[in-house]
DNA sequence: ATTGTAAAACTAACGACATTAGTTTTGTGA
DNA sequence: TCACAAAACTAATGTCGTTAGTTTTACAAT
């Protein structure tokens, strides 16, 4: 006897990041997202554990979006040319969806298994990129955190408007990841 | 005929900044506040605007510390041993008071004077250290840009227990900064 | 010493929020 | 048609930020 079935997950996930990405994270409250879909508040009970519950399958979703975005750009590249495609993706994945992406740091519970399961097939992903480049051992563990370094800072500055000037926020990139590029053939 | 003296911003602002270091930015409310300084809620209004006005003050402070911070660490130095000196620097604010820290980059408003003054000052700090490279004009903005990225990136992602590995975060960031030494000297 | 004054701190109240407990609705499978 | 379990609901509580209006209090001029 399969009882009746409401709203599912996704659709409340999405909805979620509908708004941050629109009103910002900090937006996301369980007050906006049941007026979102219609229902009260209490309602998102049976599917979510609280707002931090929400909190957390939102960043599980968009660390999932994420590798999406990364796995397709370096699909088929290897060396500089999957280092610079995975660069672009990532910033066109925090541009695209700027709450969604602000969820997948922003107040997550490492321990937690879930968000565990999905940062690391993102490592894993960068870590096999990069060893086209023979880091041994360490160094490639070094390289990669380096790397998530990069695309975060320059990904999380870039959001907040904390690149005052006018010079092309671009070029700046290509910059980044041409010297990080040049660095890592030592 | 000066009317009489209350609490200061000074003291109102390091409360805050202690209550974010110890029990995470979000705690910083009016509530908890008011509690630590034994006063009513309505009273913090005589000195800030509002948990909005708190939130810009606590950034203001927290950016003018780090500037302290990476001021004195450049202090007599120069080239490699600057940046890595400030690196050290950025990375030990970032340690020692990860709420402030938190607080520089969360919800900030870059068009508010204050917040734009203070950072100014890093910014041109970064930009005295590496002119010792000889970038020229664009350049020097993208390096800067990319010093920043760097530094936030890292010292973020390690807030939130993000390098999972057992890999010692030191030896990483040492490799990161000499991977954006040599790939300055383009 | 006394007193005016302006800032600072207060009480009271409101609306928005997350959350819990307990009730009603409803869709599906038997 | 009907049982039932999940889903959605109403009602209520406590916390929070905020506003309005009142009281307190320390300093400065008398």
């Amino acid at each position: 006897m399969t009882p009746r079935i409401g709203l599912d997950l996704k659709t409340i996930v999405k909805a979620a990041a509908e708004i941050a990405d629109i009103d910002g994270l900090e937006a996301v409250t369980l007050a906006t997202l049941s007026r979102k879909l219609n229902i009260r508040p209490p309602s998102l009970y049976n599917h979510i554990e609280g707002l931090p519950g929400l909190r957390k399958e939102l960043a599980v979703y968009g660390i999932a979006e994420l590798n999406q975005y990364l796995s397709q750009a370096a699909a088929g590249k290897s060396g500089d040319n999957a280092v610079r495609a995975m660069g672009e993706a990532y910033l066109t994945f925090a541009r695209r969806n700027p709450g969604l992406y602000e969820a997948t740091f922003y107040t997550i519970d490492m321990e937690d298994k879930d968000i565990k399961l999905a940062s690391e097939k993102v490592v894993n992903l960068v870590i096999q990129v990069l060893q086209h480049y023979g880091l041994q051992g360490e160094n490639a563990v070094h390289a990669t955190r380096g790397f998530r370094s990069i695309l975060h800072g320059f990904a999380s500055i870039e959001q907040k408007d904390g690149f005052a000037m006018e010079l092309d926020v671009n070029k700046s990139f290509h910059f980044l990841i041409d010297t990080f590029l040049l660095g890592i053939k030592r």
